[in-house]
DNA sequence: ACTTAGCACTCGGGGATTGTGAGTGCCAGG
DNA sequence: CCTGGCACTCACAATCCCCGAGTGCTAAGT
């Protein structure tokens, strides 16, 4: 019921639209693309395309705008995804290598692909379910209260502060450190977390209610708060006119880690890159690139990029297929 | 040359102007505050208020609006701190309390900050200069790269992978970590720094190269990188019509740490409130309102607050002053 | 010397009006 | 099924006009 033509007019109508923020029309349609028929034609195609949905008009008699569904064909059937120029891998390349640690790394990822693609990039931390323990680390700050640090073997470290019911001398602390480094070092996340509950007999009576609290604040940190930090940035290009009112929204959603960790995809663990288009992210004229990377097979987090729904879908969808490809390599080899 | 009438309707027109967002005309002055004259006299005040470039008129004949010059009038003499209510600072209190690693701590004040001002929070981490070494750890993560871990007794942990130049065994870096804290344990980062010079004697000729290497990253995140870390949020109550066109301006500025340092005050480590206006931050219709935090006599950092010009400075000074002082109790604590 | 009332003047902004042009839908003929 | 022609529809910009808030000035009052 959508010839080959209407579907390239589907194609031209969004391409325009992309390009030049305005409802196309007709006649501009034919002028600017190869299409050899008259205005009145695709007039009638136009009127097809609107009655099925994908387009729709502002107002009477102006152009069309492509509509989410519009965006939805257009991303899903009428376009590929557009690869990265041998200049831009490279810069994307040397931009990443320069990183000396785990915060480095996605730090520089966010401005990357914020830059790459002009838009709001969103950048995931790396799961730590599927590292596995390097070391751990216990500091006493005060009689009554220990810094916890964990470093895996991905380079990541996650620090926490614990207070202790009762107070521990520098013995007792070295005890425990030693009891959990024999324990958990070399183990996944995942096995670790499962471990620790079996850990309580190896202490002593007297430790016991100090063990435990470092315990349930490690499972916290080994379960829990894993894949909760989410980073963002380039709203600056926030700035530019799209978005107008919803813009409001938008940077509410930013700082909500819940809302932007949604945004990122709820489930979908496919290594494809993913596409949400405005009612389907919760943000009006908002739309969500994203990917998941990690070395090959074994997923770690998401990135993606957040833009208004009339975004150059080819060009976002290479650069974060691109971005999310070397972060993986850089990871992988870290 | 300006008695205290004058000063009394520069005031009202602060104040009137700050909570209409309307220029301000003599009739509607006069109604509103205790001014016991007319309307003519009201104007002929506005006059000379103008003349002296405190005041002016956006468009002849439409009320005055206040210029920098006189913003800068009202907060320096006209006007005082707003203290916070019993309950605010009970809020304030409860929601730092929580708190378990610096970097929430860190992430609180933000959020903190911005809430209570409605505006964007800027939060510089605190400095580690003056902070004492509690902990160096060295870990292995591949042959020839090593993860550096140093945690302070403030609770920062500071991490970074290091590229190894020769391949370094579990031995070798167990030394060169024995050696790092039995010197440095204890140490202030800036006494450290010092020391570290002189270390390279008691490494073997062997490994001359590797603690080098590791030697210059650490004395990096010793000395260089200290005071670079700034974290902002409450982006979303620019989206508030102020600001309008330059709104791309303070985005930007937000996501460049130097800027963003900038305006936190170039020096002025005074432990007053520091109040910059308009062209005074160079941002157009930006001001800041910033102070110094940390425990007593030992200024650690800044944090402050970014708006419009045309904002409450009163209650916007009482809110940085009063989570100042609770972020720096907070710290001395930890 | 300062304050006040009165008055003429200014000008931004809102509302109504109009013209224009891009764009449409439809129809009749190829 | 495509095309040219044609009447129709609106958003938008430009223009105009009016209103009223607000001003500055002057002359009179205290």
């Amino acid at each position: 019921m959508l010839d080959e033509r209407k579907l390239a007019v589907l194609r031209a109508i969004v391409e325009d639209y992309v390009s030049t923020t305005e409802p196309v029309g007709s006649k501009s349609l034919v002028d600017r693309h190869g299409l050899d028929v008259s205005p009145a034609t695709i007039r009638n195609d136009m009127a097809v395309l609107e009655e099925q949905g994908f387009i729709a008009q502002p107002h009477t008699s102006a152009g069309r705008i492509p509509t989410d569904k519009g965006y939805r064909l257009f991303v899903d059937r009428l376009s590929s995804i557009k690869p990265m120029s041998a200049a831009e891998r490279r810069a994307i390349e040397t931009f990443l290598a320069g990183a000396y640690s785990l915060d480095d790394i996605v730090t520089r990822t966010v401005r990357l692909l914020a830059q790459l693609t002009r838009q709001v990039a969103v950048v995931q931390y790396p799961s730590l379910t599927r590292s596995a323990i390097r070391h751990i680390e216990l500091v006493s700050l005060a009689p009554q209260r220990v810094l916890l640090v964990l470093i895996t073997d991905t380079g990541r470290v996650e620090q926490r502060t614990i207070e202790l019911p009762d107070a521990a001398d520098d013995e007792s602390i070295a005890h425990l450190r030693a009891v959990l480094n024999a324990c958990l070092d070399g183990r996944r996340l995942s096995d670790a977390a499962r471990r620790v509950h079996g850990l309580t007999d190896r202490i002593p009576d007297a430790e016991r209610a100090n063990a435990n609290a470092v315990f349930s604040a490690l499972l916290d940190n080994l379960v829990e708060r894993n894949e909760e930090r989410v980073v963002f940035g380039g709203a600056k290009n926030l700035a530019a006119p799209d978005f107008g009112k919803g813009l409001r929204d938008v940077l509410e959603a930013l700082e909500e880690q819940v809302v932007l960790m949604r945004l990122l995809g709820e489930s979908s663990d496919s290594p494809a890159i993913t596409v949400r288009i405005g009612a389907e992210t919760g943000l009006l004229g908002t739309s969500v690139v994203s990917a998941v990377y990690g070395a090959a097979g074994n997923p770690m987090a998401k990135l993606g990029v957040l833009g208004p729904t009339r975004m150059d879908y080819p060009g976002t969808m290479g650069a974060v297929r691109a971005v999310a490809r070397y972060v993986g390599q850089i990871l992988q080899e870290a």
